[in-house]
DNA sequence: TCAGCTCACACTTTTGAATAGC
DNA sequence: AGCTATTCAAAAGTGTGAGCTG
């Protein structure tokens, strides 16, 4: 709750953003309010405070973010997972991960604060079935689903926050519901993903920039199911999850107890008096059972897992209590809030930041603990597990899959109901271009870089619209202003013309923050941004899309950060994603909003003309804005997936880039039909506007959620490393993902943030009946915002 | 017929309010 | 009166298995 006290913009629940909305709209001469909370707030500070947050270093000055490191901190439960193909369950309300995504993070200034984001993007265009105990591809990928961000909630902290302790996803939700009202991330059945981590410089309360930094660790690949496919990882989802602990041959819940429960209730039918030996609390039902892990770990040795660490003791597969997690905990300390705050303008909100956050800490290492801790560096080998991975190569037809491990269906898979898998590599994310191989062969992670940039000036203050690309003009710095139009959400100065410089820059670069997320599309280009780009980030991988970060980065430095691209770039083709510019959507209504904020109504804002606070134009353009077709658009299966190469850890670096290179065009190109590029306009997965009453989900009231989410369509490239960038050439596939529309923007406050009480005065309207037990949270679900 | 999905169930952990003790 | 520790109940997270759907 605390983190929406500090970035409203980034967790504020509907009534703020309403508010702010509002005020612009409905009481221009009033606007200054949220600004003037927060300047009266900066200006009680005193001078040193509000000293102007660091500006970035010259791209040859080696800056704190260049060393930027993420671990996985449970990596080794990742592994052996993925030795046998990791599963999710995904449901309709929303199913946590198991294993949880436990990171440390290292190399971040101390005093700067980040924002961390957990994305899940598809692995590859195939759908799957699990036959013959293993994983095939058996068909093309459903069209992608709209892109959702968790936000973790302690965005935005320091970065001795997020450096002082493991930090935990366990809170993200995935679920199937295409119509999910709570924020989860949506994802298809029987599909394989790939989650990944981004952690963006929040610059100030209001401003998200700076820099940004990605990562993907190969072994948390997954395959999506509404039930489990494969009994060895029900077997270790069990003896790992201690919510599963009923479910352990010593649970009260186990297969032993149900057929006792079982044979007791049908006596009980029958014979009431006969209850003594079928009770399932019966003393010797309740005693200690013999290890039982013994046959997990017997199991998972036969599924090569020879080379992890073995199992846990199966009898409790996960114990908190002895699991090893302190120690691998980063001593917690106190946090520099002199030193911290003092780039900060918004000082006093971070001091009361800071101090919901260290409150949050052992909440934290609560959580964490549910998971073993086997932190491992990214940089550590994970070729044990790659090679042990279940997944087979997706793109590839199941008998012409080189790559997969999985062996063809044989007699003695089928007989088998758990044969041994065969270690599988990682197919596609990172093997499947050619380009990977020498990334592959590098043992470090695929980190990288960092392309985000977020506009490290603040925007401009004009209250007309501005063209998408005026704020693309060239920055003096290595920092590229995103341009509005890159995000859906993504709102132009004008938007706030009232507002207070300070403010709106603030307001901008959060946006642009998010824009910045919002570039999937440019994945899906599959064109190096390096196209018509003049940025210097064009340099290899950096031009290319996620997939080809994989590709292009061949000695991929561990967290190295790579200098940001020019954001001048016209590259219209690139923007896959572009936000349409038609208007249709001006009249949407925020169904998740409450009823005030409906009223709000960006509706009859002209997208393309100045908006209400926000710059919605952009927001109403993403919503009509063909989800980011191309990169499903390519089918993968046309390449050929090399072995996935070891690396606990993979950057991500110049989707972001290209994305924020290609922004300049957006303004022209905003409407997918009218995007220039062949593949974008070839491709039938363009979405047509959609108005927010024609999606069931926009319609419905937002319930409350925990999750702090921000969610919306395109937000980061995909990792289909067949897309078209990757590839040497190609036609543009058929559109496995077809256009789907784009959902909107929806930020969610969790109810664990330690952020909260302490910016409360900065927003008049707290109180506003949008409060939620679980914590408010900002939708902008409605189409209408897009 | 069957693969995949939904739901209710029993069990467990987590969380927060209520209470007791100092 | 205020603080801390303990207890308890509700909420939420698990996998299972029956039933439903296409």
């Amino acid at each position: 709750m605390l983190s929406m006290e500090m970035y409203p913009s980034l967790t504020m629940g509907p009534q703020r953003i309403g508010d702010c909305f509002y005020r612009d709209r409905q009481a221009p001469a009033h606007m200054p309010l949220f600004p003037t909370a927060c300047d009266m707030a900066a200006k009680a500070l005193p001078p040193r405070v509000l000293a102007p947050p660091p500006v970035p270093n010259e791209p040859a000055t080696k800056t704190p973010k260049d060393e930027v490191r993420m671990e996985l901190e449970n990596a080794s439960l990742w592994k052996q997972f993925s030795s046998v193909g990791t599963e999710m369950i995904i449901t309709k309300k929303g199913r946590r991960m198991f294993p949880g995504l436990r990171l440390k993070l290292s190399g971040l200034n101390p005093s700067l604060r980040y924002i961390l984001l957990l994305d899940i993007i598809p692995a590859d265009n195939s759908r799957y079935r699990f036959q013959g105990g293993g994983w095939q591809a058996v068909g093309g990928a459903e069209a992608r689903l709209p892109d959702r961000v968790f936000i973790h909630p302690d965005s935005p902290a320091t970065g001795s926050h997020w450096q002082g302790r493991t930090i935990s996803f366990h809170y993200a939700k995935l679920t199937n519901n295409t119509l999910d009202t709570q924020g989860h991330i949506i994802l298809h059945s029987l599909h394989r993903y790939q989650p990944r981590l981004h952690v963006i410089e929040a610059r100030d309360m209001l401003r998200w920039g700076g820099g940004q930094h990605s990562f993907v660790f190969p072994e948390t690949q997954f395959i999506t199911v509404t039930a489990y496919q494969n009994n060895k990882i029900t077997e270790l989802k069990i003896n790992s999850n201690p919510f599963a602990k009923g479910f352990r041959e010593d649970g009260m819940n186990s297969k032993k107890q149900r057929d006792a429960r079982q044979k007791r209730k049908i006596p009980d039918l029958t014979e009431t008096l006969d209850i003594v030996n079928c009770d399932p609390c019966d003393s010797t039902e309740l005693l200690p059972q013999p290890i039982t892990t013994t046959t997990t770990s017997t199991d998972l040795q036969a599924l090569a897992l020879a080379s992890m660490p073995p199992l846990p003791d199966p009898s409790c597969g996960f114990r908190p209590e002895e699991a090893s997690y302190q120690d691998t905990l980063v001593p917690q300390h106190a946090l520099d809030l002199g030193h911290a705050f003092i780039a900060s303008q918004m000082s006093d909100i971070s001091i009361s930041m800071a101090g919901g956050m260290q409150e949050r800490v052992g909440g934290e290492v609560a959580n964490s603990m549910i998971e073993r801790s086997d932190t491992t560096a990214y940089t550590s080998n994970f070729t044990d597990a790659q090679a042990n991975s279940c997944f087979p190569s997706a793109p590839l037809p199941p008998s012409s899959s080189s790559f997969s491990s999985l062996p063809t269906p044989d007699s003695s898979d089928i007989s088998d109901p758990q044969p041994s898998i065969p270690p599988i590599d990682y197919p596609t994310i990172l093997s499947s271009s050619p380009t990977l191989s020498s990334s592959s062969s590098s043992t470090t992670p695929l980190l990288q870089q960092t392309s985000f940039t977020f506009p490290t000036p603040p925007p401009s203050n004009s209250s007309s619209p501005q063209p998408l690309l005026s704020s693309s003009s060239p920055s003096a710095n290595t920092y590229h202003t995103i341009p509005e139009a890159i995000s859906p959400h993504t709102p132009t100065d004008a938007s706030f013309p009232a507002l207070d410089s300070t403010f709106q820059s603030g307001l901008q670069d959060q946006i642009s923050a998010d824009s910045l997320l919002t570039q999937p599309g440019q994945p899906m280009q599959g064109e190096p941004v390096a196209s018509g780009n003049d940025a210097p980030s064009d340099q290899s991988s950096a031009a290319f899309i996620y997939p080809n970060n994989f590709h292009a980065n061949p000695n991929p430095a561990p967290i190295t950060t790579q200098p940001l691209p020019n954001k001048n770039h016209p590259l219209a083709s690139s923007l896959p994603y572009s936000l349409p510019t038609h208007g249709a959507p001006s009249s949407f209504a925020f169904p998740s909003f409450p009823p005030h904020m409906q009223n709000l109504s960006f509706a009859n804002v002209p997208p393309s003309s100045a908006h209400p606070a926000l710059h919605l134009q952009n927001l109403s353009h993403q919503s009509q804005a063909p989800f980011p077709p191309s990169s499903f658009a390519h089918p993968s299966s046309s390449i050929p997936h090399p072995p996935f190469q070891p690396s606990s850890c993979l950057a991500v670096s110049s989707s972001f880039q290209q994305s924020v290179t290609s922004a300049p065009s957006m303004t022209q190109t905003a409407h997918p039909q009218n995007l220039p590029n062949p593949r974008t306009s070839s491709c039938p997965s363009s979405y047509p506007p959609v108005e927010m009453g024609a999606i069931p989900q926009f319609n419905q009231a937002s319930p409350y959620r925990p999750e702090m989410v921000l969610h919306h369509p395109s937000l980061l490239p995909p990792l289909d490393p067949s897309l078209p960038s990757s590839l040497p050439s190609s036609t543009p596939p058929p559109a496995l993902y077809p256009a789907f529309p784009s959902y909107s923007l929806r930020l969610c406050q969790d109810p664990h943030s330690p952020l909260s009480i302490p910016f409360r005065h900065l927003y008049r309207q707290h109180q506003h009946g949008h409060a939620h037990p679980q914590g408010s949270y900002l939708d902008m679900s409605t189409r209408a915002v897009f």
